[in-house]
DNA sequence: GTGAAAGCGCTAACAC
DNA sequence: GTGTTAGCGCTTTCAC
């Protein structure tokens, strides 16, 4: 017996050794058929290669672990058909519950009604959520701004990223400023294009950018213009991934919480699995910012010769 | 009756229907304890930060999709005793095939009798394994900078990357030149680090870092000396991941074909499969050199002036 | 072609 | 405390 209530030690302990001896290893796939649970989470990442996404999976692990669960985890590469798929082979697998990452996928409700679902870092209805506040982090961006002495702060703007950009939108209002807002992407090159506009027509010494990925395309746009950061434009990132704090980058980034995300998220699944009929949850956490060198207080044009130390 | 073989055409129409109207979804987990085999491949995977696993990841994932294979992930966030741990679950959970990638951990043959196994991007005794030529790869990187007219071309070291350590010495001692070495790891910090050392005793006039992250943190060092890249030190990594790319980056880099080594990974369980008792293989892919702006010719002292375009 | 029966390795429920 | 039994949902084998 495995992990058992009354047995006698003595047995208990030639049961382990004979198991041991012989190899044994309990067979969970039989396990599960009988228990009608897998004790898994089914996990889909939107996007493997965003350091992001794999900062959150720690914090799913961590806590799926601690209450036994194991986690498994499959991609849909952005693609809504694709991601369908995966979720399916987890709802065959008959996973317990389905994490769903910044999903693509439509149909989420249907889904969450055949077995507990959340959605992290992207805002949906109808089942529960784990987000962070990201009216809250665009907000601390475009205030740590202001207070350099930026007047002219720009938006890189993406599909996806809608809450972040009202977020700057309301946030520049209250501060008396324009708003400056160059649609991107979330990746190196949507923030690359979107920097280009920027500077082209709007002449900001600010950009906020929708996450750090575009952060970087940006940096790189404003150096091809000839332009240093922060000495001539100050740069903000979201989602303070590893990306932002290697040095030779040193991005001023909102932080989310990723880890703690993470552990929501199992929460609210066992939350989900004990009271199945209760009214889909919000979650949300406060980012936090995390200010480094690619921001800095707009100074008169003496003082910004370049962005070395 | 799913994927049939003789039974009328009108019958399966109906049962088929019947299927999507009570929302019918065949159980997995009934089916693999029957068939003996889960059709799911563990995947173990050193440390999911790190973007090169991603990207082999991707091509593991294509390859198991046409051959109806699922894949399931597990992380021992390169600590051997949690891989052990993860890679039990995967024995308990039935899994038809074993990747780890770049395992830490030990008693890997051990893993490998009980189950078709294959381990990438590291070499490793009596298991079939899927790597790079990591000698060519260096040799690579070292030719590039000898014929760009460095001489002093140091190396940062790490454990795990032996193979590129000694295709750098033996690379240099075939240029007739002198190794230059300092110990790091495959991170940003180690990069930094193994860097610094090398700037403060060798002046190295190149540098070739054992992955892409040690490469960024060396550029820290550069920068912070002073130096700019690639006009007073040139930079290669390993690699070639898409941190490389970034343009404000700009890393020339060997890269390794990622997406090859999982599918061929794929391909290596299967041939384990049908031919248990085969020796070992070892499956060894080409890297190649991506040049990009971080490597450039050694010029005197008057052009070296800055890494602008 | 189609229905019935056995059994995969386990857990739970119930006797001993 | 410990042995026995039924049955999870499927595939396979063998009758029909």
């Amino acid at each position: 017996m495995r992990g058992a209530p009354n047995v006698s030690e003595a047995r208990r302990a030639a049961v382990l050794q004979a198991a041991a001896e012989l190899g044994y290893r309990p067979n969970l796939v039989a396990r599960s058929l009988v228990e009608r649970r897998t004790r898994t989470l089914g996990v889909l990442v939107s996007d493997l290669h965003n350091p992001f996404f794999a900062e959150v999976i720690d914090g799913l692990q961590a806590e799926a672990q601690e209450r036994g669960l194991r986690i498994v985890l499959g991609t849909g590469r952005r693609d809504p058909a694709e991601e369908a798929e995966t979720v399916e082979a987890f709802l065959q697998q008959d996973v317990d519950g389905l994490v769903l990452l910044s999903p693509r996928l439509p149909g989420i409700e249907d889904v969450a009604a055949a077995v507990p679902t959340v959605v992290v870092a992207t805002r949906a209805e109808h089942v529960d959520v784990v987000v962070n506040d990201d009216a809250l982090g665009a907000e601390l961006a475009v205030a740590h701004l202001a207070e350099l002495g930026h007047e002219r702060i720009a938006h890189i703007a993406a599909a996806g990223t809608q809450e972040r950009r009202a977020g700057y939108e309301s946030a520049i209002a209250r501060h008396g400023l324009e708003a400056l807002i160059a649609d991107g992407d979330v990746t190196d090159e949507g923030g690359y294009r979107g920097a280009q506009r920027l500077l082209a027509n709007g002449r900001p010494t600010a950009i906020f950018a929708c996450n750090d990925l575009a952060a970087l395309g940006a940096l790189t746009a404003i150096e091809e213009a000839g332009l240093s950061v922060p000495g001539d434009v100050s740069l903000v990132g979201y989602d303070n991934t590893y990306l932002a704090s290697i040095r030779h980058i040193a991005l001023t980034s909102v932080d989310q919480p990723r880890h703690r995300m993470g552990r929501l998220a199992v929460e609210a699944l066992d939350a989900r699995r004990e009271a199945p009929g209760a009214p889909p949850a919000l979650h949300t956490v406060t980012p936090h910012l995390e200010i480094r060198s690619s921001s800095a207080s707009h100074a008169p044009r003496a003082a910004r010769a370049s962005r070395a130390p």
